[in-house]
DNA sequence: TAGTGGTCTAGACCACGAT
DNA sequence: TCGTGGTCTAGACCACTAA
């Protein structure tokens, strides 16, 4: 890794442990720099990274600080940030696990060619998987992928990690993805999997995610039982970096 | 305003005319630079900034190009990265306009005083506005701000913009926000003022907002109407700016 | 191999806060 | 005024892609 990654790391481990505790200023840029044997620059980039995360805040003139309310983040179920699938996120904590309700091959829809930017014969798996974390139903996972970018996959790695499949076997890197939110009533898949009530509502969560490359590889409409996990992220006001 | 986010500003613009077009390269961080009669660094920053917001993406060893979808981002109603109140967000589109259905001033609960890092004796606003878009209620903020940070507000200012207040009056400036996500079953008041049904879910947003000195001044609880808009956000991974 | 973006440097000057 | 963070520079080297 970049050494400035490293240097992030390093800090947000110091912050976490309470090296530098919240409300406490950071030792300052050129100690920084000298702690790390490295310039001011990189320094600030390490920082730039804390920051849009929402761990620091800099004041001109005075001193980089530890943001009060880490806990906000901490107590946080999912970060919106977190785009590696919820296999990953519940790692350690909770148990995962996944039903494949249906996983075929056809053409994509007008939506689907649009989102992912495809052509009419450009195949796509169509997947429905219901997500179980600790036995306990907790989302209905819609995906859409073209065939072409995230080749072989099977019913086996669909109720692993799909990320993980798309990091390690075909070495692609996740670039980013666009989320939206929204609420619904419950659908009769909603009702017959989740064990939704009829008057129960639900979180909806569509996706589009990218490749390091820019190109979208997956589309997906996420039905999330509405007392379940809530989804938060840190959003930084423009070019604060 | 800087020049790196000048230049940002100004490609933006460029990619918005259509000047550089979706799926094409732009012209190289060393053209740029001389274009722009400043460094390759400078140039770098500027391209991060549309990078973190998803219209850009750098392949090494190639070039940086302008996204395919972007019409994702323009489809948007209303942008995560938006902290502004939709006052502003509607701006020009539709006609916002807020009843102030409650604003008193009391000591902070717990919660409260949690969020927004303040002692038993720091007194706070508590607002309840009814939101209404083209005449329509549209959602229900429920509003903690301490007078301390933000004194002086007014019912004339709550059924205005508070944000148009707290920048242009107060002279402070936004540095972030904290969001979540969640849903629920409409309350006695959703019924009551956005007129929904009792089946009709809500899409709750509760979020924290900072100053861009750290300080947490916002506490706030909307309830929105589910057939509205939707929240949407791109997020960039990791590391990457 | 040539040209691109990614990282890093060692300095400079400015804006701002604390004193 | 002094020290902080914010911006900017002109170059360097590396990793990578494309030809």
């Amino acid at each position: 890794m970049s050494k400035y990654i490293d240097i992030a790391n390093d800090l947000k481990k110091k912050i976490q442990a309470g090296t530098y505790a919240p409300g406490e200023p950071l030792p300052g840029q050129k100690n920084l720099a000298d702690e790390y044997k490295t310039s001011r620059m990189t320094i600030q980039k390490s920082l730039s990274l804390l920051k849009a995360e929402g761990y620091l805040y800099s004041q001109q003139g005075s001193a980089t600080y530890v943001k009060n309310n880490i806990d906000s983040l901490a107590n946080l179920d999912i970060g919106v940030d977190q785009y590696v699938g919820i296999s990953k996120l519940m790692e350690g904590k909770h148990k995962v696990t996944s039903k494949v309700l249906k996983f075929e091959i056809r053409y994509p829809e007008e939506t689907e060619r649009d989102k992912l930017s495809l052509g009419p014969t450009d195949a796509v798996y169509d997947i429905l998987r219901l997500r179980l974390v600790d036995q306990a139903p907790y989302s209905i996972e819609h995906t859409i992928m073209p065939i072409s970018i995230i080749p072989g996959l099977s019913d086996d790695i669909l109720s692993k990690s799909v990320y993980h499949y798309i990091q390690e076997s075909l070495g692609l890197e996740v670039g980013g993805a666009y989320r939206q939110f929204s609420a619904k009533k419950s659908s009769e898949d909603d009702i017959k999997f989740l064990g939704n009530e009829s008057t129960d509502p639900v979180l909806v969560i569509t996706n589009v995610v990218y490749l390091e490359n820019g190109t979208p590889f997956e589309y997906s409409i996420v039905d999330q039982k509405y007392d379940k996990g809530r989804f938060g992220i840190f959003v930084p006001s423009q070019g604060k970096f």
